[in-house]
RNA sequence: GGAGAGGUGGCUGAGUGGCCGAAAGCGCCGCAUUGCUAAUGCGGUGUAUGGGCAAAACCUGUACCUCGGGUUCGAAUCCCGACCUCUCCGCCA
């Protein structure tokens, strides 16, 4: 696939090369902590480095005889002009076939490097699964109900939010309707997380979430997460599964100026999953959907890593200030390693309360990559220096509906099998306090 | 969908085979000058990668004029292909 890759993806690096080379062992420990075999991805790209090292010694040596001997040419005639002519055929031919044996050699690299992952932080802990995240911090007490409360299908249909059953109908698995407040408590709880998230700084932006292959390999969504994507084979475009994608590649290619970081983007969009390998989990309900909304933090910032951690902190407690408007009890998790995806570098999931699962689920993730997307998406900036470096990139759910829904209705269920209508969304819904079945 | 035009540095825009990493202007930086501002003069001002080197500075090789391929001793310049952008017409939320 990809006959046509801009340069800009055959560029594309993913650890800085001269990290692989001095700190090999690192590396391949990183991956190990993440549970991703790359130890031989890594031999061979050390292999290959040195091949092209010394290859492009010669090629360049080569390339300034030609050079040297153009500037003569426009002057010799004769005789003279014929000998150089067929004396430098030689070396061109030389030039060229060195030439041939290096881009094979710097396309193979492209490849094992856009492979092998990023090195997690220290603090990551060690684990396989998700079930070995650990805890850090738990807000709110998860209510203790006095009747038999319902879960957010049953809610959902008794009140006229849902309709699953035609969902079906028209789209297949994974799919639901929201409709009457049902569709206005989403369209409600993402504008309040608009305004919050603007009130931080963020720069609200509605993206394209049909894009070109180019911003997921940017991001580090391809090669790997092909089969999580829908794809129109036709226009060769992609449907994102996040507005991570689009945003962070936004100033891809630039070179920004450190007087202008951090950017602040809060990306809007509708996100897309095929779930594929998730076969027979979360298939009931509004929690594994492939279609979904929300609203995402996304932080450009200088390549500095107390300036990436302070700002994880920022956007995790931006994160953290909306669930707490809405008084949704929830808790922060440290990904483990083995949970981990391969650009990241550490990441702390939040996960809410939800009565029906008697546990928390996860309803946001943040993460922080370094210069891992960023090298991929070329995206710089000047320092005060001058120097040109490397941006870090971050990202981190402000919302996604409906699986949000899951715990505004479960947790704000009354007896009568109302729903009462969290405070903070009231102004958007025209200052409605509860949803009620219609007689 | 039909018909055209075009892709050159931060920007505008020259350049039709060698002396072109690329004129000129704008912008930006430095210096000079001027009560301030403005204006003017002079100089500088891309990125990547290799070598000199322990490193910064600096010097130096190579590559890059959308991308890929071809012709040629030599390509921004000629040929082929791809991608992208724009204009007009049609259709359309």
């Amino acid at each position: 696939m990809g006959s046509s890759w801009p340069s800009r993806e055959r560029k594309a690096l993913m650890l800085d090369p001269k990290r692989i080379r001095e700190d090999a062992d690192g590396v391949k420990a990183g991956a190990r902590k993440k549970r991703i075999p790359v130890e031989t991805l890594v031999d061979r790209f050390l292999e290959l480095d040195e091949k092209r090292r010394a290859l492009g010694f010669e090629r360049d040596e080569q390339k300034a005889k030609q050079n040297r001997a153009g500037k003569d040419m426009a002057r010799l005639q004769g005789e003279e002009r014929e000998k150089l002519r067929k004396a430098m055929a030689e070396v061109s031919a030389r030039a060229k076939s060195l030439e041939n044996e290096l881009s094979a050699i710097e396309t193979e690299i492209q490849v094992l490097l856009l492979r092998i992952p990023n090195v997690p932080d220290p603090e990551v802990p060690e684990g396989e699964t998700d079930r070995d995240n650990v805890e850090i911090l738990r807000v709110g007490e998860p209510r203790k109900f006095d009747f038999q409360p319902k879960d957010h299908i049953q809610l959902g249909e008794s009140l006229d939010l849902v309709d699953f059953p035609r969902a079906a109908k028209l789209a297949g698995s994974r799919t639901y309707i929201l409709k009457n407040e049902g569709a206005l408590l989403e369209l409600a709880v993402l504008h309040y997380t608009l305004d919050a998230v603007v009130k931080k700084g963020f720069t609200p932006m509605i993206v394209p979430t049909l894009v070109r292959r180019e911003p997921l390999v940017g991001t580090a969504y391809f090669p790997g997460g092909e089969e999580q994507a829908y794809t129109c084979e036709k226009d060769e475009l992609f449907l994102v599964g996040t507005s991570e994608v689009p945003v962070t590649a936004f100033h891809s290619d630039e070179i920004l100026d450190e007087a202008e970081l951090p950017k602040l983007y809060a990306g809007y969009s509708t996100c897309y999953r095929r779930e594929a390998g998730a076969a027979g989990k979360d298939t009931k309900g509004l929690y594994r959907i492939h279609q979904f909304n929300k609203v995402e933090q996304v932080v450009i910032c200088r390549g500095d890593e107390a300036e990436s951690r302070r700002m994880h902190q920022f956007i995790l407690s931006n994160a953290e200030a909306i669930l707490q408007g809405l008084q949704l009890p929830y808790r922060v998790v440290n990904v483990c390693g083995g949970d981990l995806g391969a650009p990241q570098i550490q990441k702390f999931d939040i996960e809410t309360w939800m009565p029906s699962r008697g546990g928390y689920g996860e309803t946001h993730s943040a993460s922080r990559f370094y210069d891992y997307q960023a090298r991929r998406l070329n995206l710089r900036y000047r320092d005060s220096n001058g120097k040109v470096r490397f941006c870090h990139t971050l990202n981190n759910t402000a919302i996604a509906s409906p699986r949000i829904l899951i715990a505004i209705l479960e947790n704000y269920q009354q007896a009568d099998g109302s729903v009462t209508i969290p405070e903070v969304l009231r102004p958007y819904l025209g200052g409605r306090s509860e949803i009620r079945r219609k007689k």
